[in-house]
DNA sequence: TAGATATTTAGTCGTTTGGCTAATTATAAA
DNA sequence: TTTATAATTAGCCAAACGACTAAATATCTA
């Protein structure tokens, strides 16, 4: 029962919920892209990023400077939270904007990413409203 | 997404995911009978289940002067919720604890479990050393 | 109707959470 | 080997949370 408390409280965060969601439509995305999507510091979407591993519904793994983080396809109960959710995601707006933004972030490449987020104004990404479901 | 999000925060606690439980495998239970079943006041156990039917999960009516609760079968991707807990259950050793505990306090009366609580000592029921999964 | 009583609400308190900045670690490139 | 840089960890703070007690509300019963 604690595992799946555990895994509750890891979704049971807006931030960790969109990179939940994210990662189900993304095969991959590294913890700049995340912090991008999220428009938080990179240490605080480092920290949901931990939380969401140790609870088990993520794996990471190094490539060179970057980390990539992907669903834990071996996760207990993945398929069950993948089909319970899925009907939730079609309409969600919000997971929609989510999925536009993801798709201007992934455009560009990693180290423009990075240098526009040190403030160096090369590649701007500019997010839509976030407006939400209902 | 925000609903979503709010109905796991609902089953994002220990005690609330015990409820919960509870109620899959019992069609109703009254306030009192919650309150026995996670030994808190009935003040802290009463707010819990504020929170489960705020978000949708489950409902709530009055038989008098007791206040039963339950699954609320019409909320939104409940089925979806069950079928990923439901494998879950079946090997929790907590979740076997508290089913034995809720026979011990659908056995005597609600109203004799209510005078147990105001410390009348009659009709004691004894629980067992939760102890939790691995 | 008056008293008893099941439940909820209000108010308090210590802990946890989610964000930030600053410091640290690990890898790539010069 | 030094410098730059992606990511994490440490430390801080305000807000949210979960527990409690006490007070209020609603319903039964004598």
């Amino acid at each position: 029962m604690d595992d799946t408390v555990s895994r509750l409280k890891a979704l049971a965060d807006k931030n960790r919920f969109r990179v939940f969601c994210a990662l189900i439509q993304y095969d991959e995305l590294c913890a700049c892209q995340i912090t991008e999507l999220l428009q938080v510091t990179g240490a605080t979407a480092s920290r949901h990023l931990s939380i969401l591993v140790t609870a088990g519904l993520l794996k990471s793994r190094k490539d060179g400077r970057w980390v990539l983080y992907g669903l834990n396809r071996s996760c207990n109960g993945l398929d069950g939270i993948l089909q319970w959710l899925n009907p939730e995601l079609q309409s969600s707006l919000s997971i929609q904007n989510d999925h536009d933004a993801l798709r201007q972030i992934t455009d560009v490449s990693r180290e423009d990413l990075c240098r526009k987020q040190r403030g160096e104004s090369c590649c701007p990404i500019k997010h839509n409203e976030v407006q939400d479901d209902r």
